[in-house]
DNA sequence: AACTCACTCTCAACCACAGCTCGAT
DNA sequence: TTATCGAGCTGTGGTTGAGAGTGAG
């Protein structure tokens, strides 16, 4: 913005009357999204009643099934295990619950698992449908072995739901305030519940720890393994015995894998139709201040919206938590984890994001915003997703721009009116606009801030995202990059061990340059290193060593890179940093033309032109540039500068 | 709205050469 | 294995000019 109208009062009110619009704008999107979202938990809810009405077991069978619970509970996973086999064998229901009748129409009867899921899981399963005729799918679906053994199967009829997840037989206590435990911390071999978890895990250095969930079966161990078929938590052992001689292998993955993925062992995030139960109430969305990635809330210690209040308690959902009963492809009822948001809007494009840490420099770059926002706002690719029309009208998933001459739908008019209001926005504040296709996040992340974004000072830091670097091939010629890097790298110890050397940023710049061990020797040009512009090329060089070729051959988690990263940045230097002193010391002295240096037989000539000056030899008329080995610079008069 | 022109700003290129590395002998 | 030699590379700063950006007409 001009310095004169920065002055003017007039367009400094226009300006914020301007801002003034805007948050009324931001203030209507905001209770827009609260509306729809509020209309979505009402619906869910509805149908959350029919299925309780549809799945309640019969009193006698719930007795049963307690029973079986109990006594599997007091003989430990191992004899859930035996119990299972045996049930196999013998195609009775699996002893510990399983949802008394087993057979799936996988044809595998349920093996004991199901203290903590059995028919709940399939009646979770059934939640959109209100309890239709439990399919019992036992290699796709949610009732598979593990959850889903009661799954009514071939007969159609109904899993009892009173088969509860296993928070009543929870063995552990949380270590901190003694109640039921909802995940063991492995590095702090600890069991806590969720909220002594969340308080424990929320600062920088304990936010990684990777907290896991009970096994699912026998509650006992912490689990191991993740059937996504099942989407079941699970220790080893009950990981062999309920997936031993399966026709179809369930696909099994190292659970914290699966927390990474966002994944939580939460019986409600797929089981809406249990919520009778006092283990199940208690069991719901987890804190959105929660660290999804890190972190799988077990059964108990996370709380339940009841239908009763719901009507004042909807406002209370955190922006951008996917309403439980929306029709994603996400676990239903669960807190929406942005990473599985965005990897179900744009499929396995989302692994180059993962793969792309180049969101860590943009970050650098002043973008120090919400990762997860950040992970939803630059994710690859943003064309048109499949499924965000699905959320369009919510605004929760981004939108993709009409096609030329396509009459906008009326969510494509509402984005381009955001695009307006944040371009006019960005035009008189200076202020880099906001991604257009992802405005709804980014508006409803705005409308719940404070502080409008308008208000930040002018040069102050403002979110802003940019395109991600397409993957380039391997062969593919590097971005500008400090290309001496390697070999400065290589010459280190020499400089190191040189007494001459007079390099007084040895350190720093040893340092500096370490931070870019990622940088591919490979990539770098061979050309003339690179002069000027060194923070532009340091910000270069930055990207590219985040981008693709570079890719971090590490395992570590997203919170560890985070921290790799900010210790990487409080190190690095963009000032210009001088390694030779002696070099620089020479440079500074040496004569030039034009500010090129000049060559030893022009300094020469020079010289020798003083002297005879001095010496009173020098012709009438003769001057000392024409002592000069003649050079094009000669033609314009211009001398040596020493 | 599109275009031209003048002006400002940014930054890569240029120069020589001491110091250094590394392969060949 | 060690020492020596030489080719080739690197880094250093001031100036220039091409190109981008901007605003007025």
């Amino acid at each position: 913005m001009a310095a004169a109208q920065l002055a003017d009062p007039a367009h400094l009110l226009a300006s914020v009357q301007r801002a003034h619009d805007m948050r009324q704008r931001l203030v209507q999107l905001a209770s827009r999204e609260h509306e729809l979202l509020e209309s979505a938990v009402e619906l869910r809810l509805v149908s959350r009643e029919v299925a309780e009405q549809t799945a309640r077991p019969p009193p006698g069978l719930q007795l049963l099934l307690q029973g079986q619970r109990d006594r599997a509970r007091r003989q430990g996973p191992e004899a859930a295990g035996e119990e299972a086999a045996e049930a196999s064998a013998t195609g009775q229901p699996g002893a510990s619950g399983g949802g008394g009748v087993a057979e799936a129409a996988g044809g595998r009867p349920g093996a004991g698992p199901s203290s903590a899921g059995g028919a709940a899981a399939d009646g979770r399963a059934r939640d959109a449908g209100a309890g239709g005729s439990s399919g019992g799918d036992g290699v796709g679906g949610v009732g598979g072995c593990v959850g889903g053994g009661g799954g009514g199967g071939g007969g159609g009829e109904r899993a009892p739901s009173a088969a509860q997840p296993a928070p009543s037989s929870m063995p552990h206590a949380c270590q901190a305030c003694s109640g039921p435990a909802a995940v063991h911390c492995a590095q702090d071999q600890a069991w806590l519940c969720s909220t002594c978890d969340a308080a424990a895990h929320s600062g920088p250095l304990t936010r990684g720890h990777c907290r896991l969930p009970a096994c699912r079966v026998c509650g006992i161990e912490a689990a191991s393994l993740y059937c996504r078929n099942d989407q079941a938590f699970l220790c080893a052992p009950c990981n062999e015995a309920c997936h031993a001689g399966l026709p179809i292998a369930h696909a099994i993955v190292p659970a914290a894998q699966a927390v990474r993925e966002g994944i939580t062992a939460c019986p409600d995030a797929a089981a809406p139709a249990v919520a009778d139960s006092p283990e199940a109430s208690a069991c719901g969305e987890s804190s959105p201040s929660a660290p999804a990635a890190s972190m799988a809330p077990a059964a108990g210690g996370c709380k339940r919206r009841r239908s009763d209040d719901s009507a004042q308690r909807v406002p209370e959902i955190a922006l951008g938590e996917v309403p439980p009963g929306l029709d994603l492809e996400l676990p239903k009822g669960q807190p929406m984890d942005r990473n599985a948001l965005a990897r179900s809007l744009w499929g396995d494009k989302i692994d180059n994001l993962e793969m792309d840490s180049t969101w860590l420099d943009r970050l650098d770059m002043g973008m120090d915003f919400d990762d997860d926002m950040l992970a939803m706002l630059d994710a690859p690719g943003l064309d048109a997703p499949a499924q965000a029309p699905a959320l369009d009208g919510l605004g929760l998933v981004p939108t993709a721009a009409p096609s030329a001459g396509a009459a906008p739908a009326p969510a494509a008019l509402e984005r381009q009116n955001t695009d307006d209001f944040f371009a006019a926005f960005a035009d008189d504040f200076a202020v880099p606009s906001l991604p257009s296709p992802r405005d709804a996040p980014v508006v409803a992340h705005y409308a719940a801030a404070p502080v409008p974004a308008m208000f930040v000072p002018a040069g102050a830091m403002v979110p802003i995202a940019l395109p991600v670097m397409p993957l380039a091939p391997a062969a593919a010629p590097a971005p500008a990059a400090p290309q001496s890097a390697p070999k400065r790298q290589r010459r280190a110890p020499a400089r190191a061990a040189t007494a001459a050397s007079l390099d007084s940023d040895e350190d720093d710049s040893d340092g500096e340059w370490q931070e870019d061990e990622e940088f591919s020797p490979a990539a770098a040009p061979s050309g003339r290193a690179p002069a000027r512009g060194a923070a532009a090329s340091a910000v270069a060089s930055a990207v590219a060593v985040a981008a693709p070729g570079a890719a971090p051959a590490d395992n570590l988690t997203r919170e560890q890179r985070v921290a790799r990263y900010k210790e990487k940045r409080a190190r690095r230097q963009f000032k210009k940093t001088i390694r030779y002193a002696s070099r620089k010391a020479y440079a500074e002295v040496r004569p030039r033309i034009k500010g090129r240096f000049a060559r030893k037989d022009e300094l020469e000539a020079w010289r020798t032109a003083e002297r005879a000056i001095a010496a009173g030899t020098m012709a009438a008329g003769v001057t000392l540039a024409d002592f000069a080995t003649p050079s094009p610079f000669e033609s314009a008069g211009v001398v040596p500068v020493m």
